[in-house]
RNA sequence: GAUUUCGUAGCUCAGCUGGUAGAGCACAUCACUUUUAAUGAUGGGGUCUUGGGUUCGAAUCCCAACGGAAUCACCA
């Protein structure tokens, strides 16, 4: 690895830091007294009043004057200028500390400033320094990203490939960055406080699972050495978490990291994030309400509102919202009742509109490519799209009074499904000639068909009872409370294709 | 997986129809004891992603590989 002249020269530093007796990796605690937003706001309140404070961080800017430098030190809660002058840190004859820590400070070194607080001529409440102290070199030269009063940004580091390959830097350089996932993680606590004051309890369900089921996705395989057996990784949780409601748990919980070996793109990366809830004795009727509730609840948590700016659409999140079968939206769309044609007849309509189609489509397949293809982006605003035919839904209970539907809705927002729920399945019987369905989808040649998982319904044979299941999108969920365009923005280490280090 | 497009200094980018590279910031040295995109002076830094080809001559044209992005397919 061949080192640029930059990275040569704080090497150096390093080195002569360390011949002169400067530890800069020292280890002891630094006794941070106050954060800069903290400082900065206790100084404000209380009528600029001053007062001794101890603060640390990375030197974000470095102005200087000569026998005078100004630093910009960012810390967890944001940025605070250092006033460091040469006879206030070395009032002795010894300017060792001024020419050697201060001087030769570098853009990204980790400094902690003891000083006081005060307001600069030109206004700037900042800390006037009476000890610095290096608390970690820095060697590598940061991207440098400079503002100006308006709040303009020069030189913004915007390289998709650099910012998702070193977010490190990223997070450092571009304070958005930190807001999002910031935002990201009032979301899940919303969400968890929520379902916590309901009385749910979270769980944890396995990861490595021998038949990969509740979902229809290519898995990820691997293999266990000393039971010499395949094991997928989870496309879902879903067969796990009602188990456990058989078991007794009346209300349980999982944020669940699924994998699925397909394709990635602005809203798909091979692992994602999923919240299952399952709710003994509920329908999907009462989990449409609580649905609604919850979101409500999770943008007014991450943005202290409902009404969110997403790309190029206002999009409001108060209750309730707007429900429509999947059978009369494809008739607003596009013209066709397709409530009674069988797997024919929807060929045909696939076909006048255009949608390819092959043989190995089943019934719930075509309605489902049908909504896909002509309706779901329309729908911008939360909207319930309920009752699904039973083709498409092996793990959901038989609509109560239409037949051949079942008790299911997809929530879409901004054009995309982030939820999907169903009154569950809790006829062992009916769960059996399902899952038998889906062994001949995939005699057919769906490889998206489920396998028929017999201790699930072992399980379900000792009575589970009426549970109402849903299942968030927690990224895109993220996206939307984030007004972020791509999935890869939502995560902090979106997958790459590894980086040649040579 | 397919198509389109991009890949020049640490960063952001110029470099027109081929004549062996420029700017700003950053960096180095100096000046300046309240600056703020600080300023002034001087200076260093690039096998132009990699490998082939065309040509007297390639960052520039052609082919391939590698990496990113967008669109499509598969999926959530």
């Amino acid at each position: 690895m061949s080192l640029s002249e930059q990275e040569l020269i704080r090497r150096e530093k390093l080195a002569h830091l360390q011949r002169i007796g400067i530890d800069p990796y020292p280890a002891p605690l630094y006794p941070v007294s106050h954060y800069s937003e903290d400082a900065r706001k206790q100084y404000a309140d209380s009528n600029n009043e001053s007062f001794d404070v101890i603060v640390a961080g990375r030197i974000m800017s470095i102005n200087d004057k000569g026998k005078v430098f100004f630093i910009k030190i960012q810390d967890a809660k944001g940025i605070i200028q250092c006033y460091v002058k040469r006879d206030d840190i070395c009032p002795e004859e010894d300017k060792t500390l001024f020419d050697e820590v201060v001087k030769k400070a570098d853009l990204g070194d980790i400094i902690g400033v003891k000083g006081y607080m005060f307001t600069t001529k030109t206004g700037e409440i900042s800390i006037h320094s009476k000890e610095v102290t290096l608390l970690a070199k820095s060697l590598k030269p940061l991207p440098v990203v400079k503002r100006d009063e308006e709040g303009n940004v020069f030189d913004e580091v915007t390289d998709p490939e650099f910012r998702y390959r070193q977010r490190y830097a990223d997070l450092i350089i571009n304070p958005h960055v930190r807001e999002t996932f910031a935002k990201r993680t009032k979301m899940m606590n919303c969400i968890r406080e929520f379902l916590n004051e309901m009385g749910a309890l979270e769980v944890d369900t396995p990861v490595l699972q021998s038949i990969p089921g509740g979902a229809a996705a290519r898995p990820f395989m691997t293999h266990h050495n000393a039971l010499d057996i395949p094991l997928y990784l989870r496309i879902a949780n879903e067969l796990y978490l009602k188990r456990l409601v058989v078991g007794g748990f009346d209300f349980v919980y999982e944020f669940s990291r699924n994998f699925r070996n397909e394709g990635m793109d602005r809203t798909h990366n091979p692992e994602f994030t999923v919240l299952e809830f399952y709710v003994a004795y509920k329908d999907y009727i009462w989990m449409m309400e609580t649905t609604e509730q919850l979101l409500e609840k999770v943008a007014l948590a991450s943005n202290g509102k409902t009404l969110l700016k997403v790309g190029e659409n206002e999009i409001e999140f108060k209750a309730p919202y707007k429900r429509i079968s999947i059978y009369d939206a494809i008739q607003e769309h596009t013209g066709f009742d397709v409530s009674n044609l069988d797997e024919n007849g929807l060929r045909d309509v696939c076909r006048q509109l255009n949608i390819p189609v092959d043989n190995s489509m089943g019934k719930g397949k075509l309605i489902d490519e049908l909504f896909g293809e002509k309706c779901e982006h329309h729908y911008i605003q939360p909207t319930f799209i309920i009752d699904y035919p039973v083709e498409m839904s092996p793990l959901t209970k038989k609509h109560r009074s239409k037949e051949g539907l079942v008790e299911r809705f997809e929530l879409m927002v901004n054009g995309k499904e982030i939820a999907n729920a169903y009154t569950e399945l809790n006829d062992p019987i009916d769960q059996r000639a399902r899952f038998e369905e889906q062994s001949k989808l995939m005699e057919r040649g769906d490889d998206e068909a489920m396998f028929i998982d017999y201790d699930f319904l072992r399980a379900l044979e000792y009575g589970m009872p009426p549970t109402s299941g849903i299942g968030f999108g927690i990224d895109r969920l993220a996206m939307l409370m984030t007004n972020e365009s791509s999935i890869q923005d939502v995560l902090f280490f979106p997958q790459m294709r590894p980086e040649k280090m040579d």
